[in-house]
DNA sequence: GTGGTCTAGACCACC
DNA sequence: GTGGTCTAGACCACT
């Protein structure tokens, strides 16, 4: 499904996050749809089970993963009852944006950007 | 100057440099002006100036400051030679914005978002 | 410091979770103050230090715990940087509410009942 | 009448009692008004008879739901037997308000929160 | 079979 | 010493 970096500073269950939240808002895993479960995915990793559910644990409280006991887990549309994440996301973009700007990149540069992401 | 937060996760030397690059690229600090030597700053903020100095040379790498043997350091504009901090920050916006259109946000809305950052 | 139900429905950490919080926002433990590590309070009620330790982790998320590594965790005053905490508090108090009321409580005697709270 | 989530951690029949007792305390049913025989409720919602049965129970013991043996069950004023329900509510609303004031709310900003609930 | 919880024991980086 | 992460293995309730 994707790969690990033993080298990287984040941590495993980390990573496995980001991968996985990377993938359901690109859309490479579509909303509803089933993922691996817990133990599948730690073995097809070899990695132990509690790392992932760990993983699975953080996407669920950000809303992009809701787990249904004795069925599976599944993606879902990132609605954080309270939009935590959506003011951390808020937070980066403008901070970056303000950087790239100050850099020397044209506003419009990075609306065409924008608009050209994920098509 | 900014404040320390000794409960941040992140190192200090690294809260120092975000601090400084985000005075930097919002205009706080104006290209050219002069920053408070590594020892000024140092006993200012109560910290050893080993961790300033690291700041500082982080910084210089992303082409943020510029040192001036005898004279001091100075705000620059964000030259890296590498271009790895650009690269970086492309990376995040794209990512940022990706997942912000994900969760509803209209293309025009983080445009206009966009536009207002810094004004 | 306080004592776990083992029939609770609730798990464990949970129950970890909501004794902390309410030490903490009656004031029992004020804020700044630093809790018993992991290690003890595990040693302490005789139960697995990873136990506590989500506890602690989920207390962070929510704001009122904040851990500085090395050193150990201290109370903090509930600033979850979103306010998932604050929304859901707010639902619950409105359904509360709204319940009692039909009950037959008169809204003046939920105020008084309001302002003698902690005192 | 309402929809049921698969996905939420609560049993369905727990489900099922929460959406009624919502309905008769903020008044959508009204106090003496005829609710759907537990098998008319049950086919249109698609679920098993007995699970709707429990509900029913559930809130009979509240007090919600007062059963006519041979004519159908109808909404009631909520005077369960023992206030086992009203002593819940008044443990949850004191909590409640103890961490909305911990949380900086003003006594008088819940006051008023209190009174336009339901209006 | 699935997710959820818990235990026991280990290693790391930082102070 | 502290918090943070990871592993291995176990049990539970529910489908």
């Amino acid at each position: 499904m994707f790969t690990l970096n033993y080298r990287d500073a984040r941590p495993i269950y980390e990573q496995v996050k980001d991968e996985l939240r990377h993938l359901v808002v690109t859309g490479a895993i579509e909303i509803g749809e089933k993922l691996p479960s817990v133990r599948a995915m730690a073995t097809s990793m070899a990695i132990n089970p509690n790392t992932i559910q760990r993983a699975y644990e953080a996407l669920e409280q950000e809303g992009y993963l809701s787990p249904v006991a004795g069925k599976g887990s599944f993606a879902a549309q990132g609605r954080d009852a309270d939009g935590s994440r959506r003011t951390l996301l808020l937070k980066t973009f403008d901070e970056t944006a303000t950087e790239l700007l100050f850099l020397g990149f044209a506003p419009d540069e990075l609306c065409t950007r924008l608009r050209e992401v994920r098509v």
